[in-house]
DNA sequence: CTCCGATTGTTTGGATGCGAATCATTTTCA
DNA sequence: TGAAAATGATTCGCATCCAAACAATCGGAG
């Protein structure tokens, strides 16, 4: 929604072509711009830190919530990226042909198949996380740190909402 | 990054993979309930506006933007809806086939293109905008109204300073 | 007037992501 | 015990999206 018009002109148009109607000027500049300042934010971080590794965003999420939890089940990786097993599939074959993570079927139960990082996967990570998060602080910091968790909070909140009125 | 583990889980859990580092919890918490926010609102319009029109984001937003600007040239909605023009092409002949707008060539400019929405195009925005942002202000209201000109803004400050650092 | 670089929309090729169908394994329960 | 249901991961087909190459047009330098 990043353009040459401002969000007041938008607005302003918009009230034009909807005079009679109710409209919710407010409620729309918050959604409008959570996905203004998310895509500019994921933009911004595959530029400055996983471009360089040839890692796509998703691919770097797979390697992260690995990092944290491994061994880990790939359905849980998918569950906690927010992503299908479809997708996962095929992001852990790249990762694993990279040399990064490796797959092994569960001994306890058949159907399942869990992963870990490679040396090189963990190597990775410990450089990269650092440098992501160095990222994430340039960018949260554009807002006033004690504002912070406020702002992570009413996030979370409309994640709660958003996710519960399906 | 919804998933089984609440954030304070992760955050214990990163921080015991990371007590050596100096990883900065709180803009790890803006940037990733960033993320969530964004997908499951988005997935929350998708699923109880647009599915029944069988309209994708996309297709919505260039819609919306027409709709609020029209007559407009095509780069000009590609710049107020943030894809690129490769996309916007495509988008633009699906919706043209369904008889929502029209494509006209420039008199001007030869190159250019103009983008009406036709009558039918019209009267689908004039009831689906509507109901598009009702669902907006219950995403937004899961905040109380007085603070949500405040996340707005702040969204806007983090979408100016990842926009300009590239 | 004539090039030649800049601008614009489209086409092409490739990456990404998902839902549905499929296959393998485990669990359930009659 | 064994057949059916349930659960996982994978495969397949499709839609979406983008960067790069391309064709058409414009505009200015000479």
């Amino acid at each position: 929604m990043a353009g040459p018009h401002t969000l007041a002109e938008t607005e302003r148009q918009v009230n034009q072509k909807l005079v009679h109607k109710n409209i919710n000027f407010e409620a729309m500049a918050v959604t409008s711009n959570l996905f203004r300042a998310a895509n500019s934010v994921r933009n911004h971080l595959e530029r400055t830190v996983l471009a360089k590794e040839d890692l796509s965003w998703t691919a770097f999420v797979v390697l992260w919530v690995t990092w944290i939890w491994e061994p880990i089940e790939t359905r849980q990786i998918a569950a906690e990226g927010g992503f299908s097993k479809a997708t996962l599939t095929g992001v852990l074959s790249t990762l694993e042909k990279r040399g990064l993570l490796v797959r092994k079927k569960s001994k306890e139960d058949g159907r399942l198949v869990i992963v870990e990082l490679t040396n090189k996967g963990r190597k990775l990570m410990d450089t990269l996380f650092p440098a992501f998060n160095k990222q994430e602080t340039a960018v949260a910091n554009s807002v006033a740190p004690s504002k912070q968790g406020v702002l992570a909070d009413q996030l979370r909140t409309i994640t709660k909402f958003a996710e519960s009125n399906s």
